[in-house]
DNA sequence: AAGAACTTTGGGAACGCTCACAAAATGAAT
DNA sequence: ATTCATTTTGTGAGCGTTCCCAAAGTTCTT
């Protein structure tokens, strides 16, 4: 029994004797329908394989069943082609496409340049044609006035990573700044007393949380401010080296690093094996973002676990719950894991 | 000068004082337009910030502009999960998104799981829903011949990976046999008499073309057959430290080992560490697949550079151009690349 | 038992575009 | 000029839904 694809919601009607709308009533799980009927239709519906389509849905006025990924293009192509384990788009997917599945719903992935005259033009091609119900803007899009207030004057609801505001947004974040204690707290634990950051771009909110918690941490447990090395590796490998050789070179260098992603911890990773220091006898490694190639590193990597594909779904989730007319937005924090493995140590006496 | 996201063909029309019919023919350049009247509706496009909204077109019975990228399940959810290094979306996603985005088209990802009962069905749903222009088939579907005849007999044009028949399909390939012949043959030169072969899953197409090439090459170089040894890593992590363990434990164990891909590179990596043995020093690993990860391991890995993007990037090509009624069925080998970087040495003496 | 008030169903219109074809304008050929 | 062929433009219909409102069928009041 081969079942066409183009069974259309007139077919449905025809066959279980009512009209469209009664079907389409049904397919929205509308009210006022008799149970009877209601049964009837969704048999039919099952038996013809009817699937609603779409487009049509969409030009007769209901959503779009569509939420759009803006993605940066710089970003995503420098990963693609330099980076090691960019598996955030992938932990982003997942945790988009299982939300989004669950609502029939659809993820559509888009390349947009950050920052940029076209930015914006780009942005109104691809939403103009989409139309999707909701957007998530991954970093560094989020951090984009310009943008974010390009979407709010457009009327279409956006999902920001990172941020903690809420108000007009869909905002889903996780605690940074406890991750961050409890991070030095178990470096401290170890006997540490000279630890370095190599700390995100500035402009990426989530990192300055870190970067402050981690000096107020330091200056608690009563460490001098020399304790504390933070450079500037804005997430980059290239970056990260440069500056942690400096850090290593200093009179008095870090016995332990905090990387403020994975491909910074690799860089140090790598800076270690270069210079025949051992991890981590001889340097103490920590991640803060854990993407799976962390865990089969040599050593695994001891990391703060950050809730990518959990902060991705409840974007979708909050996003999709706002294109139904009901309340979503706001500010959501999502548990972060710390894992400890085989990165951290002792210091040498 | 705030562009409203609702400018209509009609609207376009109006300003330029022609009918509809005439800027979506400018719009989709069309022929039999005025030259003059061409430029002046393409100004007013401009000025107005007009984009055609893909559901009508759709609805209007034009393309969908959508490509549907079908992707395994289980696969994206173990490398999600557990995996090492699953840049493989990622490069897909850069080739895809690239080419799509060069014609106005978009890609859509979905999770399918694979060889069950309700793949079809669940298929079923997303197309009958998106209508997509085409179909990207990724590893395992491609080699799921229930699946593929379903596409053929809905008459939507899909693309495979590694498959070389062409024929009803878009097929994109490299050339793994000759791959296999280079790495082989660089091994041989370098001295390795005893090689092991981390073996990709039986079912798929390319992993047994590599497994033959290497025994052949072997052959050819008059080493008898327990020269090589073949293991079943299946592209796991563990199962492939399972299985290196054995070769390793044997007799005459391998003194370089070509893995199939990148994660069974990996697991490679970590079981020379925990045996303590020196890589390349004591074992060379060359790796047959070379997702960014590669590159920046410790130590980084001789690969052959497997063109993901460039294979997803002619798929979405070859479909965009059937869609639009243009020939494009076809079987394309695109080149892949030997990279030598540092895993790979002379045995020791 | 008749109206009021709700529940259930259906019909027309609209969404924004592209088809297929018809009409008008242009140009070439006589 | 007139006809014919060709290029350019416009019109009506339709794609498959949902919206909006009206009609028919219930149930509840009094």
């Amino acid at each position: 029994m081969q079942k066409r694809v183009k069974v259309t919601i007139e077919d449905v009607a025809a066959a279980a004797g009512v009209s469209r709308q009664t079907v389409s009533r049904v397919i929205n799980n509308g009210p006022n329908v008799k149970p009877a009927v209601r049964q009837r239709i969704e048999a039919i519906v099952e038996r013809l394989g009817y699937v609603p389509n779409i487009s049509a849905r969409r030009m007769g006025g209901a959503r779009s069943y569509l939420i759009l990924s803006i993605n940066d293009r710089a970003r995503t192509f420098e990963n693609w082609q330099s980076g090691r384990g960019n598996d955030w788009v992938d932990q982003m997917l997942y945790g988009g496409m299982s939300e989004c599945e669950r609502h029939s719903y659809h993820i559509v992935l888009e390349l947009i340049d950050t920052d940029s005259d076209s930015t914006i033009p780009q942005i109104s091609r691809v939403v103009g044609s989409l139309r999707p119900d909701g957007v998530i803007l991954t970093p560094p899009h989020c951090d984009n006035p310009a943008l974010v207030g390009w979407f709010e004057r457009q009327g279409i609801a956006s999902a920001r990573l990172g941020h903690r505001e809420g108000g007009a947004h869909v905002d889903v974040f996780m605690d940074d700044a406890g991750a961050m204690r409890e991070v030095t707290a178990h470096l401290l634990a170890l006997g540490h007393r000279r630890i370095g950051f190599l700390a995100g771009p500035p402009s990426y909110g989530p990192s300055q949380q870190r970067r402050s918690a981690f000096e107020a941490a330091l200056d608690e447990a009563g460490l001098p401010p020399a304790a504390g090395q933070v450079g500037a590796g804005n997430f980059y490998f290239d970056m990260a080296v440069g500056v942690l050789e400096a850090m290593l070179d200093s009179p008095e260098p870090p016995t332990a690093i905090i990387a403020d992603n994975d491909k910074m911890a690799f860089a140090a990773l790598h800076v270690a094996a270069s210079r025949g220091l051992r991890v981590p006898d001889d340097l103490s490694v920590v991640s803060f973002e854990d993407t799976p190639a962390v865990r089969l590193s040599v050593p695994p990597l001891t990391a703060i676990r950050q809730p990518t594909a959990a902060m991705i779904g409840k974007a979708c989730a909050q996003l999709i719950a706002i294109s139904r007319g009901e309340e979503g937005l706001g500010a959501f924090e999502l548990p972060y894991e710390f894992v400890v493995r085989a990165s951290t140590a002792a210091p040498r006496a």
